[in-house]
DNA sequence: TTTGAATAGAAATTCAAT
DNA sequence: ATTGAATTTCTATTCAAA
């Protein structure tokens, strides 16, 4: 089921904020998934989430830019 | 004090892989910095800066990547 | 290989204080 | 407005288990 929870994961992380792991664990119950903290510290660090400011001034889970940059700028000199 | 701190904080961070901010303390410590964890978890804030996925399966602190993404790609839509 | 419970470790915030 | 000490909160890892 981990390819599943993750790709799950993904699309939460993407449609709200999410700002702990908690949060993400309420939310993957939510959707019927049974898991704990310490799995999903695993699922994020596979997805490369990072943890951003957001423009309110918290946090936020959120597929790392640097993975996303070739979408929008596919000829662009990353780092 | 705090713009000189914040700055070579970027420096440091985008010279060397910073893995813990207790890291980054020592390093700031050898430039002559004295300062605590409080303030730097506060300063990586106001930067912005996420911790990320390195190549080598560490962490890293590093300028989130949606904010130099204007750099190499000035016209790319965002997100 | 994947997982959870427990724990260790790291980071954010509180609360004074300046 | 900025900071540090202490604390709380959050996250990563260990270690056993399946």
């Amino acid at each position: 089921m981990k390819n599943v929870r993750q790709s799950e994961i993904l699309n939460i992380v993407q449609s709200k904020d999410i700002d702990t792991q908690e949060q993400l664990l309420e939310e993957l119950r939510t959707r019927g998934f049974t898991t704990t903290q310490a799995t999903i510290s695993r699922d994020i660090k596979e997805l490369r989430l990072v943890k951003e400011l957001t423009g309110s001034g918290g946090y936020r889970y959120a597929v790392g830019a640097k993975d996303v940059l070739h979408i929008g700028c596919p000829s662009a000199q990353h780092f």
